[in-house]
DNA sequence: AAAATAACTTACTTATTAGTAAGTAACTCT
DNA sequence: AGAGTTACTTACTAATAAGTAAGTTATTTT
């Protein structure tokens, strides 16, 4: 099936996902890629044509991952709480690690993209928040969680909060995110 | 003091900005400043001898620009949620104009900065915080405001879901930025 | 009116970028 | 065992990037 290396493809993809959280979307190059794995840049084209395919396949792999959540939470007798810690404790894992969220960094570099990047990643953002969106109506019917705005908004209240809170975190502290991430916590109970 | 055109220095700030705000900082060049201008690439680095340079300049802009607000907020018979107001508005433009606010738009790009950049955007941040949270304070102490977080966190709680709500709003639509925008309003009303 | 200076342009250089065509080694299938 | 396929490397190209040295022109200063 396959010669020499069977998982350069996936590790292009790790260094990817790396690259495009840490330094951000227009930061790095393919050469940059080729250092990190002692590869050739031509190695990086034989798996991803170009920059956008590699970003394309990194927000396919996230909509897996969610697609992949979602089934996991709807089978499960977890309190609504918890299920949206499935959706908080990945930005606390970016905040230690210095990053930021894909949609993040991809959002200031958007209007770079083109049209067929720009809708898969709508659609990845339109996932993401009707996922949180129904958890939390889902919580209120059990009256496990308490809101006052619709859930739509509330749920774009959590979102901003935790992707621009791992943002600020890089330039102000690491605090300051963890004093986010307990206040949309704590607002959540009362 | 000066021949041919006083204000290439201010155009070239002012695209600048545009492009940091509108493509990212790593995705344009001098030679897309030089194009829009009608000038050449030397005459951009005449004024501003690198990048870096640049962003420095719009920093500082921004510094003042705030210091300036708070000067005028601080002499101001405004109501505290007026006064709140003067830091929500420039997010509904640049919402308008599909455009992010200028710390997002290095948050994503931060660490490919050197550290005097970093430590500038550093002072920028901490100022409009500590802004905002003093104007928080001000109004729970007169009864105009309500909130029960502390004045930092509910700073910290604004400001990111006005930050994402920009940089969401050009992928998923100016109508989540909208119920954001209104929905950071009731909640320090009621 | 001459000298100095500010605001450029011309014409480069050097480095990086994305990308590709052609070759090669290892493995897989028949 | 030979043919095909996969996973690369070698060795380029063409375009863009940042940056600079030297020359030019308009204005200001003396």
């Amino acid at each position: 099936m396959c010669a020499r290396n069977t998982d350069t493809k996936e590790e292009i993809l790790r260094i990817g996902k790396h690259f495009i959280q840490y330094y951000g979307y227009n930061a790095f190059s393919y050469a940059d890629i080729a250092r990190e794995l002692n590869i050739k840049n031509a190695a990086v084209h034989y798996h991803f044509r170009g920059k956008e395919d590699l970003l394309i396949a990194l927000v396919d792999k996230n909509i897996e991952n969610y697609q992949s959540l979602s089934k996991q939470l709807n089978h499960s007798k977890m309190s609504t709480l918890s299920k949206l810690g499935k959706f908080i404790e990945p930005y606390s894992i970016l905040c230690e690690a210095e990053s930021i969220c894909i949609i993040g960094s991809i959002a200031s570099d958007y209007k770079t993209l083109p049209e067929s990047v720009k809708a898969k990643i709508s659609l990845l953002v339109e996932m993401v928040l009707g996922m949180v969106e129904q958890t939390l109506s889902e919580g209120k019917k059990k009256g496990e969680l308490q809101f006052f705005e619709s859930a739509r908004t509330q749920a774009l209240l959590i979102m901003t909060n935790l992707a621009a809170g791992v943002q600020l975190a890089r330039i102000s502290g690491k605090k300051d995110y963890e004093n986010i991430r307990k206040a949309v916590i704590r607002r959540l109970k009362k």
